[in-house]
Formats: C-alpha cells, structure tokens, sequence
DNA sequence: GCAAATTAATGATTTATTCAAG
DNA sequence: CTTGAATAAATCATTAATTTGC
C-alpha cells in the first residue's frame, strides 16, 4: 500500500489555509521567487510542488473572479441597456464565433480590474528587489506522466512541463564539441531533428 | 557598445526557416524534449532560448489558425449544412459551448503525429521510461526584471519564467561547435535539406 | 536619401475555456 | 461537483516595414 503516488496534488488543510490567506492578503499572481517562498514554505506541511502554487492561483483567482461575475451578472438584469449599448458599441469581430460570451463587457473591465490589483499589492509590498537578486534552484521531478489511460490517448503532451527555468544560460547544451561528434557538423543533425516523414497531413481544409 | 540586449528575442532567418519547416512538417506543440533539441539546434545560428522556441509555436499555431478560419469564415458562408451535419454528429458537450470550432479533427490528428515525430526522434530513450526516472535541478535566475518602463506599468510577472523542462531527459543533445565560419554566414545545409515543396499552399493568398 | 511618424508583424503575457481525476 | 492541470484565445508591447514630408 504506498502512497501510489496521486497523480495530482492534493493540498493539505494547512497549505490550502497559507493559499487562501495569501489570497486574501492580495496576492493573485506570485511571481518565480514568490512561488519559490511559498513553495518552500508550504512543503511544511505536505508534499508540493512549484507548479501546483502557480496553477492554484491561476484557478482560485479564476473562479473567484467566475462567481463574482455571475453574481454581478444577476444583479444588473436590469441594466442591460448599458450592456447592450457597450456591446454594440466596441465589438470585434469574433464575437459573432462566441455568441455564447456571456459578459464581454465583464470580461474587459476585469482586464482593468486586474492590472490594478496587481499593482496594488506590488506597490505595498515593495520587497521585490531582494528577491530579484538571487538566484533559486528547483528540483524538477519528472511529472509522472500519466499513461494510466495512455493507451487510449496515447500520452499527453504538457507542454508547460517544459516551460521553466529555461535561463538555463548557463547550459552545458551549448555544444560540447569536444568528443568526436563534430564530424557531423550541423547538418546531420539537422536531419535527426527533422523527420521528413509523413509531413502530409496539413490541417487544411 | 553592447548591442544592448533588445528586450525580446528576434529569430535570425535560419532560425525562421527550420521553425516554419518544422511546423509544416507537422510539429505544433513540441513537448519538453522536443523543444530542447530544437533550441540547442536552433542555437547555433543565434541566440535563442527555450521559450523562444515554445512561444513561437503557440503564436505560429494560434496565428495560423485564425488565418484559415478567416478564410474559410468567408468560404463556408453557405456550406453551413456541412457543419451542422458534422456538429451534430461527432459532437462533444464542449462543442456546444465552441460553435466555432473549424477543426477539432485536425487537432486531434496533429496531436498523434506529432507524438509519432517525437517517437522519432527520441526513440533512443526507448520512450519515456528511461526519462521519468531522474530528478534534475536547474538554475533559476530571477528574471532580471525589466524596470525600463517599469515606473508606468510597474513590472511585468513573467509566470511563466519558471515553467520549464520538467521532462528533461537523457539530453541527447549534441551539439557540433564545429569551427566554420559561423560568424556571419552559415551554409545552413538544414535549408538544402528542406524541399520547400510546397505542396500546401503558404498560408494565405 | 533619411529620419520622424504610422502601420503591420510578431514575440511575450495574461485570461478564459476545457479536460479529467477524485 | 469540485478543482488541479492543460490548452487555446485574447491581449499587450516591441520590433520591423512602410509611409510621409522634407
């Protein structure tokens, strides 16, 4: 019976208490080092990880700002002549291919409503530059990617997973020419990266 | 007179070629792998990083895609009883909510060709097996926060910066230093190697 | 010809939507 | 049904094209 290794985190009490409080004070957006700190800190407590940080408060400001802007929604029923003065006013296009966006208009005035936030509580906190100055280091664990259902899907890409830490400047991969591999030269290389194969299949049409 | 580190990467033409021929080969959503072996290839012609290469796949793909549906917006004009045919007949819930989605098919394909491209070429690590088994660590630098134009929109977080190469592997990458004359012009052989074969149509007339 | 001023492309972020585990 | 994870769409911001007046 080991612990199995869930395929996807699962916050304790105590670190979905240190998120939600984190929330409250304003934090909506961690940035690298932010996330590292309340990584580390939350690692008290549980097992976590960089990303589920980040995407918890991807999701949690998401939804936050979802319920809000139903219960808006419902409370302006009757001030729809703005909305519909608003909407036949800046529209795009795309718009006709959404017909089931529901507030465009909420929708944009929560791009506002976010710069403003974030700047609000940057502001406060004025403590960004320590953090800037560092360097931090993280342990990427190989994602255990789920072929549970793999045969069916095949396998799924994430391509976040990659996404990350990519100064890796410092990286070795520049070249080590050193052994022999030189001979090749870029060219055969070239050819391993390209597999020329198939190719067809455009997504034309 | 540093060449002052313009604030955003700019593809040299080689570069350009091998992303767009890549792209045409079928590759839209390269996973952490793919994405190594393409910068450090793509490295040797100019300075390039990671998210670079991501990036220029999610805006190729996603551009591209508005093209075509642009266009076929304007075509289809009357053969909405084809979509409405197909609609009803392979239809998730979700395509209720996405009306306007042209080619889910397509997507769907692309998604097991690109994984039979990366089998390619990564058949060497016999699958992912070998790879999901190590730990890797990796230097963060924060970020080096932009400030120029920091007073209006006080910084921008970069939340991505610390997503990155989660399945970084064995790293096959090789690189050829190789002493060409690599200066200015590269022979680029990638690009003989490539018969722009333009069997599909550029993107737009 | 050649810069300042505009516009078009496109690299980089942020937000919204969807998928699927529990 | 909730929510972590992933993808796609929309947006922002900067660079390159280009126009324009001189």
């Amino acid at each position: 019976m080991s612990p199995a290794a869930s395929s996807r985190w699962c916050p304790t009490p105590e670190q979905l208490m240190i998120l939600e409080e984190l929330y409250r004070t304003g934090i909506r957006t961690p940035n690298a080092s932010q996330i590292q700190h309340i990584t580390a800190q939350l690692s008290f407590y549980g097992k976590i990880e960089g990303k589920n940080v980040f995407y918890w408060f991807q999701n949690h400001k998401a939804r936050d700002r979802q319920k809000l802007r139903r219960k808006l929604g419902n409370q302006l029923q009757q001030q729809q002549q703005q909305q519909q003065l608003y909407n036949h006013h800046n529209l795009h296009q795309l718009q006709q291919n959404h017909p089931n966006y529901f507030e465009p208009p909420a929708a944009c005035a929560f791009h506002q409503l976010s710069h403003h936030h974030s700047s609000t509580f940057l502001s406060h906190e004025g403590g960004l530059e320590g953090a800037r100055a560092a360097n931090y280091r993280w342990k990427l664990e190989i994602p255990e990617i789920r072929e549970s259902n793999a045969e069916k899907s095949m396998m799924m890409y994430e391509q976040h997973d990659w996404m990350m830490l990519m100064n890796v400047s410092s990286l070795p991969i520049q070249c080590s020419s050193n052994s022999s591999t030189i001979t090749t030269a870029r060219p055969l290389k070239t050819l391993e990266l390209f597999p020329l194969t198939a190719t067809n299949l455009k997504e034309e049409e």
